[in-house]
DNA sequence: TGCCAGGCCGGGT
DNA sequence: ACCCGGCATGGC
């Protein structure tokens, strides 16, 4: 399916790069990458701020603070009683694995080290690949809801398929690459939440129609 | 005022 | 192997 790089040559041209993942440091970039499931970054962005105000962006520091009080912390993005206990277990994980080591992590092959994370309670695909994408630096694709909207769209997917099957759907037909990688999910996650949305009204000026989700377009 | 956001888990079929 | 309810705040 050579159209998966024309699709991306166009949302390039037309929005040029995103500049993800928007985290100071790695292990930002993975609580990031926790704390925005289901959740927008704004509300996210606020968590974020509360937790560098307190010292509190880094394994060691989050393993010794309480459950309760990092909770309190992360309040503003949502679901933050769970997201407390998944970051809990991330660091844990990474102390017990690693001694801690975000290099050690990283440098263990990709499909390994996708398992690993999916077991840890809390990260399941498209978390686990947002860390190796985008803290990690592993030539991963990142599936999302707008990545399948627009495939649908496309009618190169009907729904059915699993979350693996839409990533080797993309890996299967573009170059391995980190940067592009990156830029593309970013690219589709921008056209889902920036253009035919009431507010926005923007949909008749947008060049790439053909790009937004279904469901968009319809309420635009 | 409701709807939804860069998901995941656990229990039930 | 799917399907679904629960989880929760903040912005428009």
């Amino acid at each position: 399916m050579p159209e998966l790089r024309l699709y991306y040559d166009a949302l390039y041209r037309a929005y040029g790069p995103q500049h993800w993942w928007p985290g100071r440091t790695r292990f930002e970039v993975i609580v990031g990458a926790i704390l925005t499931q289901s959740t927008s970054w704004s509300n996210v962005e606020q968590a974020l701020r509360a937790l560098r105000r307190e010292k509190l962006l880094s394994p060691g520091a989050l393993e010794r603070i309480s459950t309760p009080r990092l909770a309190g912390l992360i309040r503003s993005s949502g679901y933050f009683q769970q997201k407390a206990d998944k970051l809990k277990a991330f660091v844990h994980f990474l102390r017990k694995e690693y001694g801690g080591s975000l290099d050690k992590l990283f440098a263990v092959p990709t499909r390994e080290l996708r398992e690993q994370l999916m077991s840890v309670r809390g990260i399941g695909p498209e978390t686990a690949d947002s860390i190796l994408l985008y803290a990690g630096k592993h030539a991963v694709f990142v599936v999302d809801a707008y990545t399948r909207r627009i495939l649908e769209r496309h009618q190169l997917a009907d729904g059915k398929q699993s979350y693996e099957q839409i990533q080797e759907l993309f890996e299967q037909n573009l170059a391995a690459s980190v940067a592009m990688f990156n830029e593309y999910h970013a690219l589709i996650v921008h056209t889902g939440k920036h253009f035919c949305r009431k507010s926005g009204a923007r949909c008749e000026e947008c060049a790439l129609r053909p790009f937004l989700p279904r469901s968009e377009e319809v309420r635009g």
